[in-house]
DNA sequence: AATATTTAAGTTGTGCACAATTGAATTGTG
DNA sequence: CACAATTCAATTGTGCACAACTTAAATATT
């Protein structure tokens, strides 16, 4: 890595992934990954809902959720119903299978602040903020003018 | 995002995804991904290297990397060879047009370092140390013990 | 009402990331 | 030397992440 701003956002990248090997590890049981565990994060705390909600709350388009949400679907943790009032809308819905993962589930957040190595939560506090900054910051990185081709 | 175990976790994948956007957007006008630029930028900065100290360095194996090599040796900005003395080794070196590549993207960590929103070097370096207490606290997570099955 | 625009979800295709396996070459050991 | 164990790269298969496109439905406009 030549130069610091590399470094940072290689740093990044390697922590993210060594998380997500994290959760892997502790998921495995389940055989969940990590994305499909965010939905189910969501959903159990704020309950069910669109698609299209659950996209904007991760961040994730159609093209990543809709086959995640059939594996969900087929492992029998929720449930997809074409709305009523707009058939446009598909509703995801745990199932109760869903809903006790809760409690399965519920020793890992504990596991992962551990492995986070992070002494208090003043520290965590601090980080969430920098990675907000840095997350907010990136998206306004897409192309303001042409790049010159050389 | 119930709890701030996760929210950290989450926090850092989201920032880390944004980084990649970022970077995808500044490197489409030669065709190469984040993963790719990497491999580049440690060829520039360390020289010709074999397969194998290209995954320990950006920590990917051969399942990642071969197709990955592939295709920047398609595209003309990398070779492969197989080492004299031993067999096993792919040694990778820099074509021309891979090495005259780093004065093209040299433009492009001042863009990515605007685009984390960090006001001073300090500020980067603290993030660093943090970032890499959490990639290495993170591999002492794999299952020390039988996970309880429920 | 007829048409156009927008929105939601799904599909297709590319490229990682990673586990598991394979195959070939090298090294270690008896 | 023979053969077991190890090492290196590649391959196969799964699941994101994302761009581009499709389809269907709802909303807006004339």
């Amino acid at each position: 890595m030549a130069i610091v701003d590399d470094m940072v956002c290689f740093s990044l990248y390697s922590a993210s992934r060594a998380t997500t090997r994290a959760y892997t590890e502790l998921l495995a049981p389940w055989q969940l990954t990590y994305t499909q565990y965010l939905v189910l994060v969501s959903l159990w705390t704020e309950g069910d809902k669109p698609v299209r909600e659950i996209g904007e709350m991760l961040q994730l388009d159609s093209g990543t959720l809709s086959p995640l949400l059939r594996r969900l679907e087929q492992k029998g943790f929720i449930e997809r119903r074409r709305d009523g009032q707009d058939s446009r809308v598909v509703n995801v819905s745990l199932t109760p299978a869903g809903t006790s993962l809760r409690k399965d589930l519920a020793h890992i957040p504990a596991q992962i602040a551990c492995g986070t190595g992070l002494p208090d939560m003043e520290s965590a506090k601090a980080l969430l903020a920098t990675l907000h900054r840095i997350t907010t910051s990136m998206q306004g990185i897409p192309a303001p003018e042409q790049p010159s081709r050389k």
